[in-house]
Order: structure tokens, then C-alpha cells, then sequence
RNA sequence: GCUGAAGUAGCUCAGUGGUAGAGCAGCGGUUUCGUAAACCGCAGGUCGUGGGUUCAACUCCCACCUUCAGCUCCA
């Protein structure tokens, strides 16, 4: 028998007999090991536990707090779930099932059946039988034209349509129990480790992503190999949920959506209005700082400023309809700020002196989202951009494009948010969605790559995420319910300077193109505010809290007293409601902890008598009495180091 | 836009064909109280909208609107 040689992870190998399989190994090396062993990795492709080895490897052995192992556990769940449906559907169509990042899904074609809460049930409860039978995944090499002709048995057009796309190469199959599937793997070795197991949800979804084909029914479920994990998954789902911010937007009145105004557009309620404010002025002085200028823009301009841009033909569809005057102009609700900056640019010959311009709006836009796809303040169909556009020389590229990511990177240090940055390129085989030539876009690509090597950012690259005139920086956030939504933007542009016939006069007295940078750190005030809302839970840092502190008095005995105080504290700007009410102190207490504001002070006899007040901090409880000067000093020192504590 | 689910008081929710309910919030009163819910009372609804079936519809049927989950899209 032939030998093969083993490199583990720690470096040491060892010698087995050709053929050996990657349980196999694992049961050399310790039973509880082999117990935990979920998959293999082998020279970096994740293998069944089964599957023999025939070739000198390394090779690392998967459990589940290995990202491998989840996504081959996953994966079997899928379809585990698809053999409990094929039992209890017979005739089902399948279509894809593979795992994600939190679970797996499974793309289901049920005729005229439309799967209802009590079939997921059923379907659960199937599964779970079915996984204890410890049915083996057992892996299959077969040809092309017999895999074919399997699936033409079957009646299964969407595995052939795949199939067609795999035409003359090895089609692998997996069998567990009675269910047999079109899958490249890999597997678990038995059903044995899938031992919690919850449908969440069943959602339509276009067969292959594409609007054109059939939707079919998509179950989501979600695995684990103990009951505990899965009650531990479901309990964050649902601390998720108490996040969310359109509920804490309600009931803490910062913002409301209505049908009487329309979908997607969000009134700023007070306490919003606040949060915003503070945002904003935060932004404004930190681009003041920073060489901007600071112009405004009316919302709406001729439909051929979007024509000059080239937005028109490009996102026809998803902008309002033009608003056509009795004379026949037509007006667009704007939907980018850019076309109105580029005419502020061009107001007078530019010099090279003058560059960089830096030209900066909190610039409101409207765009036509598909009614599906409003989502709270995440997603809107009027929002404010913190936009601005850099007009620079080519030599100066480099340096704005880190000055800005610098900036975007302090606006979330600022809010301890953790982001993920994109490098966001075109898709080349898709090249007539953009504008500008192949040159420009590689340097334009090379140029943000060298910038993000550069400032060392970790970064991953996103093909076809661009925007049409060019490529951008990215930073992603996720929101309560794991959804990833783009936040901040960096973008370059060699496009719009050609359409606009932008220009400044180079030290050699010639007419040359500036650059532009579009970038908007925190990209929309409504998302950033949702996304803040579920980052915090709604308890804001001092500087954003709408209400800072309450003034409670015991009794309406120390009223007078009271009104002394928040008289000082208002002077002091210190954003403080007078809790006047004929209540117990309990009571204010528990109202204002519901409210999540930071600070209440309670006042009474001790506190009038000693002109003072007793702190009571959000969560955490009475922190003793304080001089009115003392507590207006740390709420001021609070605000002022922008304090992500008390 | 597509598939599915849901819409009852300001909020959270109960109500399976026979006169619309509760808790909280609000308002009035009593109480004057020391760190997460005092007590009594009052008021509040075109049951999403429109049509239909029925002696009778919150309840059954149809259409539309809105919201939610997902898909598609996303400057």
C-alpha cells in the first residue's frame, strides 16, 4: 500500500497509507476529536470527513468553531431539510440549498402548494426523525450524461439547467437517507452531530436571482449541535429585534413614517431632530476645519443637468418621474448632489492655485425605491447626503483620497462603530453599465488600491459594486438584524469632468481636467441615525442624547427648587425636562430609565437644604448628591470629548 | 416590482357570524411620598380602505392600500 504524507497545521506530518480518510486521521489522533470532526480541510479545500486521500497533504481537521466545519454543517442541514421535504412533498423540485453565513436555505419548487407556518413545523419535526436515523452522506463521482439522465427521471428541470453548465466535466451526487441531490459538497460524514434544528422563515425567491425566472418558495433554517447554542441564537434574534430601530424610533419619538406623507419619507420628530443636529454641526465642523466650503442647493434642476451627468439614462427608473411644465420644460427632484456642484465649480475659470476645491452640502435627494424595499430609516426614498465633491489636480489625488478616508474613519472611531471596508470595482464583463473608458477605470481602480495599501486598511474587494462613473472605498456596517448596508463612501471620478467640461488653468498656462472625489462619511443621515439607533439601543452617548438629564422632585413640595434647578441647567445648555407630575419618585424613575436618558436628578428636602442634587445615571443608579455646578461641569466635559461613556 | 405574512384605542395585544375588550400611556381627582409601576374615576375605535355574501360581518369572499420577512434593485 501505497503512503502519503500528512502536514498538520502545527507543522509535524505523518505517514498513512494512501486512501485514508480524513475521520480516519482524526480517530488516529483522539477520540474526542474524532467526535467533534465535522469536515477536513485538505491543501485548503474543505473535504468530507470521508473521502479518501490519495495525494501527499496538508491538512487540518474542521469542528465547528472552524468556519469550514459550520459551512459543511450547514450544508448538510440543507439537505437534510430537502430529504425531509422530498418525504413529505413527494414531487418537490429543488433548486439550490447551500449554506450562509448564519444557516442555510433551500430553494424549493412545490407546484400550486404554498408552504404555510404548520408545514415548517411538520417539516422540523421531520427532520429531526430523519436525523437520528444517522443516515450517512455518501459521496458520488458520476459522468455527465448519467447525471443528466438521473435528473430527467426525476422531472427536475432546475438541476438540469445547472447541470448544462457543468456539461463534460466529473458531476459529483450525495446521498443521505433516501435523498439524493446535485451538490459539490462538502459534507458531514453522518446526520448524527445535527441535533437542534428551527425553520425561521419561508420567502420567495427568483430561481437563479433573476426577476425574469420563476420564483420559487426559500426556507431559511438554522442548525446546531446542541440545544443550548440554538436557544442562545434565538435569544440574540430576539435581543436583535428589541434594536431594531423603527421600534426604538417609536418609543423613544425620534423620527415617524406615515402613509399620509408617503412611503420612505421620515419626519424628524423633536428628539430626532436633536440627535441630527448634533450630527451634523459634529460634520460641519470637521470639514470647516479641513479646507471645506460649505454651499446649498435647491431640490430640484432641469432634466438636462441629468442628461449633461449622464444619471438620466442610467437610473431612469429609479428616480421620481420629471415634473413637466406647461411650456414643456421638464424639472427632476434631484437625485445627487454632484450636477449642482460641478456648476458651482464652473462659476469662474479655476486656477491650479485654487485646487483643491472642496465644495460640501448636507444636500437632501430623492430617489424612487421599489415599494419592497423601504426599510425604516435604512432605506428611504428622500434622505440627506453629507456630500461633497473635491476638485483636485492629479497630483493631489492620492493625498485627498486618504485625507477623506481619514475623515470617514474618525466619524465611526468617534461612535465605536466597527466597519468593513469595500473596495468597490466594476464588473468588466458588464462594462456597458459605466461610463468612461477602460483606462480610466484602471487607473482610477489602481489609484484607490494603492491608497487603501497604503494607509494599510483591511480591506476585501467587491467586483460590480461600483458606481457607474467610477470606483469607490466603501464602509459597510451591519444592522441589528445582520444586514449589511453601506454607510460611508470614497469615490473617484474621471467621468463627470469630461461631461462637464470641467477645467483649471496648470502652472504652464494650459487647460487641464480636475479630478473629482464624491465622499460622504457617514453616506446618508437616516441610515447613519437607523444604524446609530440600533449600534446604541437608543442609548446615546451626552453629546446626541435628546433629553440629558430630568429633574425630578420628590414631592411638589421642592417644585420651586426644582424649577431652580433646570432654570440653571437649561442656561447651562444642558438639554434637561422638568418632571413635574403627581407621581412617586418610583415612578418618574422607572419612566425615565424606560426612556434611556442618561441622567435624572433627584431634589427634596436634603438636596434643597445642601443646594444640591442627587444623580441617578441610566442603568446604573444613584451616584450621590453633586453641587448643580459640579454636575453642569461633567455633562459639559462629557459632551465635549464626544464620551461614549458616563 | 415579485412571493408570503400581517393590519382592532397613542402603544402592546385579546376577540371564529349576534350591541367592540384589557393592560400601559393620556385626562380629572385623592395621596405629598427618597431611587424601576400608589389608589379611584373619565375619556379614547369608520376594527387599513372600498365592494360583495348574509336577517346580521372585526369575523366569510373579492379588489386596493400600508407594514413586515425575503427576492430583485441600489447613484
Amino acid at each position: 500500500m501505497a503512503k502519503i504524507k500528512i502536514t498538520f497545521p502545527d507543522g509535524n506530518s505523518k505517514d498513512y497509507d494512501s486512501g485514508v480518510t480524513g475521520l480516519q486521521i482524526a480517530e488516529g489522533i483522539s477520540k474526542g476529536l474524532a467526535r467533534e470532526a465535522l469536515a477536513v480541510e485538505v491543501n485548503g479545500e474543505v473535504w468530507d470527513l470521508n473521502r479518501k486521500i490519495t495525494a501527499d497533504a496538508a491538512l487540518k481537521i474542521l469542528k465547528w468553531k472552524d468556519d469550514g466545519g459550520k459551512y459543511a454543517f450547514w450544508h448538510s442541514s440543507a439537505h437534510l431539510m430537502a430529504a425531509a421535504v422530498e418525504s413529505l412533498f413527494p414531487g418537490t423540485k429543488f433548486g439550490i440549498g447551500p449554506p450562509i453565513e448564519v444557516g442555510f436555505y433551500y430553494d424549493l419548487d412545490m407546484g400550486d402548494h404554498t408552504l404555510t407556518g404548520e408545514d415548517l413545523k411538520k417539516i422540523e419535526d421531520r427532520m429531526v426523525e430523519l436525523s437520528t436515523k444517522n443516515d450517512q452522506y455518501v459521496r458520488e463521482e458520476r459522468n455527465w450524461e448519467d447525471a443528466v439522465s438521473y435528473f430527467k427521471e426525476k422531472k427536475d428541470p432546475y438541476k438540469l439547467e445547472l447541470l448544462e453548465e457543468l456539461k463534460g466535466q466529473v458531476i459529483t451526487f450525495y446521498h443521505s437517507g433516501a435523498f439524493t441531490d446535485l451538490c459539490y459538497g462538502p459534507h458531514l460524514a453522518t446526520t448524527a452531530p445535527i441535533k437542534a434544528i428551527k425553520l425561521l422563515s419561508v420567502a420567495g425567491a427568483y430561481w437563479r436571482g433573476s426577476e425574469k425566472n420563476k420564483m420559487l418558495q426559500r426556507i431559511y433554517g438554522v442548525t446546531f449541535p446542541n440545544t443550548k447554542e440554538l436557544d442562545e441564537y434565538l435569544f440574540r434574534l430576539e435581543e436583535a429585534k428589541r434594536r431594531d430601530h423603527r421600534k426604538l424610533g417609536q418609543e423613544l419619538e425620534i423620527f415617524l413614517l406615515t402613509p399620509a406623507v408617503g412611503g420612505g419619507l421620515p419626519l424628524w420628530l423633536p428628539k430626532g431632530t436633536i440627535i441630527r443636529e448634533n450630527l451634523v454641526d459634529f460634520l460641519r465642523i470637521e470639514q470647516k476645519k479641513r479646507g471645506y466650503d460649505f454651499v446649498m442647493t435647491p431640490h430640484i434642476a432641469n432634466l438636462d443637468l441629468y442628461k449633461t451627468s449622464g444619471h438620466y439614462p442610467y437610473y431612469k427608473d429609479s428616480q421620481f418621474p420629471p415634473i413637466t411644465m406647461p411650456d414643456g420644460e421638464q424639472y427632476m427632484l434631484k437625485p445627487m448632489n454632484c450636477p449642482h456642484h460641478h456648476q458651482i465649480y464652473s462659476v469662474k475659470p479655476r486656477s491650479y492655485r485654487d485646487l483643491p476645491v472642496r465644495l460640501a452640502e448636507f444636500g437632501t435627494v430623492y430617489r424612487y425605491e421599489q415599494s419592497g424595499e423601504m426599510n425604516g430609516l435604512i432605506r428611504v426614498r428622500g434622505f440627506t447626503q453629507d456630500d461633497a465633491h473635491i476638485y483636485c489636480a492629479h497630483d493631489q489625488l492620492k493625498d485627498e483620497i486618504t485625507s477623506t478616508v481619514e475623515l470617514t474613519q474618525l466619524v465611526f472611531k468617534t461612535f465605536g462603530m466597527e466597519v468593513k471596508i469595500r473596495l468597490s470595482y466594476r464588473d468588466d464583463k458588464n462594462v456597458e453599465k459605466y461610463g468612461g473608458d477602460a483606462a480610466f477605470w484602471e487607473q482610477a481602480q489602481r489609484e484607490i488600491k494603492e491608497v487603501a495599501d497604503e494607509m494599510k486598511l483591511d480591506y476585501f474587494i467587491g467586483i460590480g459594486e461600483a458606481s457607474f462613473y467610477g470606483p469607490k472605498i466603501d464602509f459597510m456596517v451591519k444592522d441589528a438584524l445582520g444586514r449589511t448596508w453601506q454607510l460611508g463612501t470614497v469615490q473617484v471620478d474621471y467621468v463627470m469632468p469630461e461631461r462637464f467640461q470641467l477645467e483649471y488653468t496648470a502652472s504652464d498656462g494650459k487647460k487641464h481636467r480636475p479630478v473629482i472625489i464624491h465622499r460622504a462619511p457617514f453616506g446618508s443621515l437616516e441610515r447613519f441615525i437607523g444604524i446609530l439607533i440600533e449600534h446604541f439601543a437608543g442609548e446615546f452617548p451626552l453629546w446626541l442624547a435628546p433629553v440629558q438629564a430630568a429633574v425630578l422632585p420628590i414631592t411638589d413640595q421642592y417644585a420651586e427648587y426644582a424649577k431652580e434647578v433646570i432654570a440653571q441647567m437649561k442656561d447651562a445648555g444642558v438639554r434637561a425636562e422638568f418632571d413635574d407630575r403627581n407621581e412617586k419618585i418610583g415612578y418618574k424613575i422607572r419612566d425615565w430609565e424606560l426612556k434611556k436618558v442618561p441622567y435624572m436628578l433627584v431634589v427634596g428636602e436634603k438636596e434643597k437644604s445642601s443646594n444640591t442634587v442627587s444623580v441617578r445615571q441610566h442603568k446604573k443608579g444613584d451616584l450621590g448628591a453633586m453641587s448643580r455646578e459640579a454636575f453642569i461641569a461633567k455633562v459639559a466635559d462629557l459632551v465635549h470629548q464626544k464620551s461614549l461613556t458616563l
